[in-house]
Order: structure tokens, then sequence, then C-alpha cells
DNA sequence: TCTTTATTGATAGTAATACTATTATATTTG
DNA sequence: CAAATATAATAGTATTACTATCAATAAAGA
């Protein structure tokens, strides 16, 4: 991937922030403290006040970024999102067979991300851990109709149709390719969670993959 | 179904709750009242104040019911797959035919459920509903492995077995069948949310529905 | 029927959460 | 070097998620 990234900034939203995380250090501290935190200790034991007294910061500094966990979170996941959409893009890229490059992206979306840091600011990985079993939880609200309408989830949507489009390729007969390319990513992260956690009701384990 | 529920009681693994609410008539409410507030104002803004507003009771009586409202929303989700499971056996049973029981099942399971009325105090449509946008939250939180080991979780490992047992009488030879079921369960639920807020990634909608 | 026990209600209190507001102090930039 | 901007420190509010205590009722048992 040649680091591309470190020329490339993943553009989020600006209606998730109150002050766009990228342009200063202590915003950088915040997102990559804040995907730390939240994985050691779960999304509903993390607060801003917790936060700010692991990188030396205050309560209030915070909120000048976010107005509440939540944003920050939605922030987090079209991070996430824009990342993964940038590596299925450039992955697929130049790929003639529409079968292949279909397999390609779904191994993209579908993978355990081992570290690959090419952002020091930001650990893929751990990021991937949270967005296992946190990004739901961006969605289940009250609120989502409204934050969809804001298009707090246009990355994540953009990626769901990329891969659509490529099984519309494969096969332009097939009439769920929508349900069929929201269950692949939705249902990979479940998977995951559950070889994680719930073990007896997934054949997923060290050696067999959600990818497989 | 037959009334048969008006003489069976479904059971709840005990150590869900501090005090069985099916013993009460005070009991009996809260789980009533607050599968209609949940779904009013979601479980992030429900509390057990509120809640007892609403049923002219009090805070405190509440909580000799249910240590917390994650407890709560674990009984509800244990009462609900509990209710699933019943009506799977029941409605699967005496089918000869390997597919054709596994299509009821498949059913029983992913669809969305008409007020089908039984338990007087029960609304399993609204319950339903909940279940949708509310049931990973249960699990998706840091305590879920000492939860798992406790059984807080064992009726819908149950449900998904049972699915994986049809599954497996119909092909023996699928490597998959857990993840299979798991992602049967998990993913119509994820199609029935993503067909009431997120219409762009789904082909469900009024005619095409999860379980097609 | 009377008494004991269990259940519920009312009130108060605590620590933590999820913020907002204000002011002082650094730091950056023009 | 002044002005603007960013950050830190402190305080304060309303709400949440409980626990504890005690009084009032209702139900059950002797």
């Amino acid at each position: 991937m040649n680091n591309l990234l470190l020329s490339l900034k993943i553009q989020v939203n600006d209606k998730i922030y109150v002050k766009d995380p990228e342009t200063s250090s202590l915003g950088r501290k915040i997102i990559q403290e804040s995907i730390l935190l939240i994985d050691e200790i779960g999304f509903e034991n993390f607060t801003f006040k917790k936060l700010g007294e692991r990188i030396g910061s205050n309560e209030s500094s915070i909120y000048r970024y976010f107005e509440s966990k939540h944003k920050l979170l939605v922030y987090l996941s079209s991070w996430y999102w824009s990342w993964i959409e940038y590596r299925l893009v450039f992955i697929t890229n130049n790929i003639e067979s529409p079968i292949e490059k279909l397999n390609k992206a779904i191994m993209v979306v579908t993978q355990k991300i081992e570290d690959d840091s090419q952002t020091e600011h930001i650990n893929e990985s751990i990021l991937n851990k949270i967005i296992i079993t946190e990004f739901t939880k961006t969605m289940m609200t009250k609120e989502i109709d409204t934050e969809n309408k804001e298009g707090f989830f246009l990355i994540y949507k953009r990626v769901i149709n990329r891969l659509v489009a490529m099984i519309e390729v494969v096969n332009p007969q097939y009439a769920y390719s929508k349900s069929l390319a929201s269950s692949i990513v939705e249902g990979a992260l479940h998977q995951h969670f559950l070889k994680n956690h719930l073990k007896t009701i997934t054949n997923c384990n060290e050696t067999i993959s959600p990818t497989d």
C-alpha cells in the first residue's frame, strides 16, 4: 500500500466533530488514545474524563473536539470505513476478472486487520477490534434517522455500495445484491465477535476465518 | 399455537433477576411497560425512574426485581428467544422432510412478528422491534465472558443450535453450519433494521422480507 | 382473628456521568 | 511584539444509577 496514506488524508464528514482532530497534536492524541481506551474498558465505561487523565489533558479540552462520546465513536467508525474504502479501491484496482475482483473485495471487508501501521497515530488493528464490538452502537439509537440525514453513515454506505456494484457485475440477475453486500460486511464483524466470545455458535476459530 | 402458552411458563435463567417478575402483578407490569417504553424512547434513554413514573410505582421497587436496566434487557431478550424456541419446536414438529422443516424454522427465526398476543402482558410484536435494535447491546459489552459463563445467553445459543441441527440433517457435509445458523438469525435482525432505517443498503422493503 | 412476614412506597443520599460556563494561562501567527 | 487562538483549571448543573432506611400495606399462617 506504499505509504500513500502519508500524503492522503482520510476525510470525515465535518458535521461529526466540533474541531477537526487532525489539525492539532492534541486532536491526534484524542483519536489515538480513545481507540486504546475504548478497547481496554469498553464504550459504556469510556468517558472524556478518563481519556483526559490518560492523555494528560482536560475533559473540557476534549469537548472542544467532540460534542459527545457518541460522536467520537461515529468519527472513529467513519475513519475506519473510509480507510477500508481506500484499501478496497486500491486492492481491487486493475483486476480484470469480476469474480476475482469481488473475491479480493470480500477479503478486504471481512479480514481481521493485523496492524498495518501506516498512520502514526491510529492503530488500525485495535480500531478494527473496537469496530467489531462497538460499531452497531453508532447506528442502533433513536437518533439514527436524523444522523443518517446529516450524512453520518455515508462512508459506510459507500463501502457497501461498492461491494454491491461488484456483485452486480458478477451476476446482474441477482435480486438481493444490496442485502448480500450488507450481510457480508455486518456478518463478518459478527462472526469475528462470536469467534472471540461465543465460540459454540460459530465455526470460526484460529484456522477458519469469517472470510472463508 | 392454540393457547399452549397460557399454561406453559417461559423459563428464564434465575441469575438474571433479583425477584422473578412473573410472580407478581407489579413484576408483570414492569415487563409489560418496559417493552413499550424502551420501544418509545430507546434503551439509552430508558431509566427505572421513568418506568416507575409510567407504571405509577417507585424506582426502588423496580430495583427489587432487576439489578440494572442491562439485566432487564437481558431478561427481555431471554424471554424473546425462549418464546422463539417454543414456536420453533412447535411449528417444525412432525414435519418429515428435512428441507421443509428447515424452511419453516428459518421462517420462524427471521419473520417480523405481527402481534400474536398470547401472553396478556407481553406484546410480542413490540418486543420483536426492540430485539431488532437492542439485542446486540446485551452482548457487546466488556462483561460478556462472565455473563456468558453464568448462562445469560443459553437460550439464544440453544435456538441457534436447533437451527444448526436442522441444517446438518439437510446437508451433513456442510462445514459451516454454525456460522450459517448464527448468520441467518443475526442477519435477519440486521436486515429488518436496515429496512427501517438505511433503506439504500438493503433490498428488503414492503414486498421483499428478510425471510426471502 | 391476630400476628408475623413479605411487599411496596416514599424519601434521602451518594458517586459518577455528561455536559456547560468562566477565567486564567500558554502558544501560535501575523 | 501584539493579537488571536488553543488549552488548562476550576466550578457548577442536571441526570443517572444506584443503596439505604423506614413507614405503610397487603398477604399468609397460627
